[in-house]
DNA sequence: TTGTATGCGTTATCAT
DNA sequence: ATGATAACGCATACAA
């Protein structure tokens, strides 16, 4: 294993093409179409390198063939934020699936920022700008803009997930939120419900438009409207979840007329608000029916198991991942500009007949 | 904006070095040290270049210059497996406060494997043998090994986290996994409690070894032995927590002296354990205290709140953050082979007294 | 202080 | 089918 005399500094290279086509006999130029493309070789000195290569313990240098022809096998996952979304595990889970449709085609998966500050946004444009990414997959209502530079002008292909960005000409794979929770509300309707409780996402977000979008349609589905509605939180993002729930138990706990069904954004929320009123002597479903979003893997666990909707999340990651991988390998190609799969409205036992009066 | 003519293919690519110093009327060289050392060059020029870097939206192509200094800045993670562990959250709020300390230093986070197959293994050894890859933060108590590469050859700085690999000599940070359970089951005997069910992780797992030690110590402690305790579980990885508590309330079900208290090996199994237990109409904590490990943001949500351990897990990911950052500015400095923070039991309503005969 | 020239490790073009 | 050589974009030793 020769040692290149000239390294700068840092730790120790490992062996180069240059090591390989000594120990072989043959250039350097053979040893990287011997390995590149196979098939452009002579079978024995492609075996008399494999051999050389493999002796050495060759591993190609990726950023100096990155260099060379002009692209990475990095791709770059945008994130509103944490990782930490309480018990959901939405983001998690899409990770999950995206990950595996990007390794098994030979790409790396770069996690840009999971906090969503100045010196992060800098960081996710630098990349993008700086050549070392192919593509991106966001999952954030807001592209990276700082400083004149918009994620969207680094030149590089952007795939949305979860949240539609189709308004803005990204291709978006997301799920129908509205009409699941108007579904789902729909049920807490057949079962009686005249008088909700919404409990609300950050103001102005995706989602939580959307999904209350979806309550407002079975409010008039049944001939109700949003009269019939009160809106708790709003103020704080979804990775406090759990808080939002809190000060939802407070804010029931004002209520001189008490909704007899309440419907939250994300299962965190549901989750704690249940926990709270609970505590205060109120019975679910007896007294009040719950039901949340995104069935988080614990909601199953819950007391009442809580109802919820399930979201096609590996579903959604793969499409969106797959997407991608397409218009890669084929830039003529252009992804749907708008995928939506289904979502399930999930009934446990957190809902049921409002209480007769 | 000059476009390059030789581009082999792919995106178009942005302004370049020379572009900048065409602009403003310097040498190529002169820029790379405006921009590099702004103290070696003269304000006036420094300010020309700046303007005209900032006017053509520059940014330095990452790889090239990663490239020519032979270092990268990109860390790379190495997980256990999938982000999924049911609510506890622990891997994610890892990865979270890693990646502020890195983010912070100007490094880039890029997360190496969501699953362990061996397609991931390879991928991970290239990237570690491949140059792109500055220093490694491993959370998992096995190294890629494969086809004769081990991660730890690859000449990287290696730091481990959660799990203690110092044994192998890799630096680790991690916590009092055996002292606290020690703790904690220390708790449940002084309540009077006599007879246990342990909840165990996958066999031979680092924790499951380490806590279930902790367990033993403390009945030695109280003048028990390991005939105290029946263990259950240790088929499934810590991914199916909720699946191994569902197990363990089924074997619960079938022990002829039922124990009176159940010390589970993460919150996952806990909850899903109380879930069920709780159909078949065990009262929690009054015929059984239960206690978990990781304190999920959940847990304290759970009915009745779950008696758990905290990990202090973001200071231990900015340890281990802080230390490959120390030891890559100065490769002299020899990273602590073995730090230990202090977890801490949260006593909630899931335990109390043992219930009189 | 600034410019010139060379090389980082690889791929691709062009001869042979 | 293979080899010599020039680039990819940047940083640095050295010369001016």
């Amino acid at each position: 294993m020769k040692k290149n005399k000239n390294l700068p500094t840092g730790e120790s290279g490992g062996p180069l093409m240059a090591d390989v086509a000594a120990l072989a006999g043959v250039a350097i130029s053979t040893v990287s179409r011997a390995l590149a493309n196979p098939g452009r070789v002579n079978e024995k000195t492609r075996v008399k390198i494999a051999a050389a290569a493999d002796k050495l313990g060759y591993t190609p240098n990726a950023m100096a063939r990155s260099l060379r022809i002009g692209k990475s096998d990095i791709i770059m996952i945008v994130l509103p934020g944490s990782l930490q979304y309480g018990a959901s595990q939405i983001i998690p889970q899409a990770l999950q699936s995206i990950n595996q449709a990007l390794i098994q085609n030979g790409y790396t998966l770069l996690i840009a920022n999971l906090d969503r500050d100045e010196i992060s946004e800098r960081h996710v444009l630098n990349l993008a700008f700086g050549g070392s990414v192919r593509g991106t997959i966001i999952l954030s209502s807001e592209l990276p803009e700082i400083g004149g530079r918009s994620l969207a002008d680094a030149g590089l292909p952007i795939v949305s997930m979860l949240f539609d960005l189709s308004s803005a000409s990204i291709p978006s794979v997301v799920t129908n939120d509205r009409q699941a929770m108007r579904e789902a509300t729909g049920e807490l309707i057949a079962l009686g419900h005249r008088s909700f409780l919404y409990i609300a996402g950050p103001a102005g977000n995706y989602h939580d438009v959307e999904r209350y979008k979806g309550v407002v349609d079975a409010l008039h589905d049944g001939g109700l409207t949003e009269q019939n509605v009160v809106r708790s939180g709003g103020r704080l993002s979804y990775q406090r979840g759990f808080q939002i729930g809190i000060e939802a138990a407070e804010d029931f706990d004002q209520l001189t007329t008490k909704p007899t069904a309440v419907i939250a954004t994300e299962d965190d929320m549901a989750i704690a608000f249940i926990s709270r009123i609970r505590e205060k002597s109120w019975r679910v479903p007896e007294d009040l029916s719950i039901i949340g979003f995104d069935c988080a893997p614990v909601s199953e666990f819950c007391e009442p198991p809580l109802s919820s909707i399930r979201q096609p999340v590996e579903e959604m990651g793969a499409l969106a991942a797959e997407n991608l991988l397409r218009r890669l390998s084929d830039p003529a190609w252009n992804i749907p500009l708008k995928s939506v799969l289904p979502s399930a409205f999930v009934k446990r036992r957190s809902i049921g007949p409002v209480k007769a009066a």
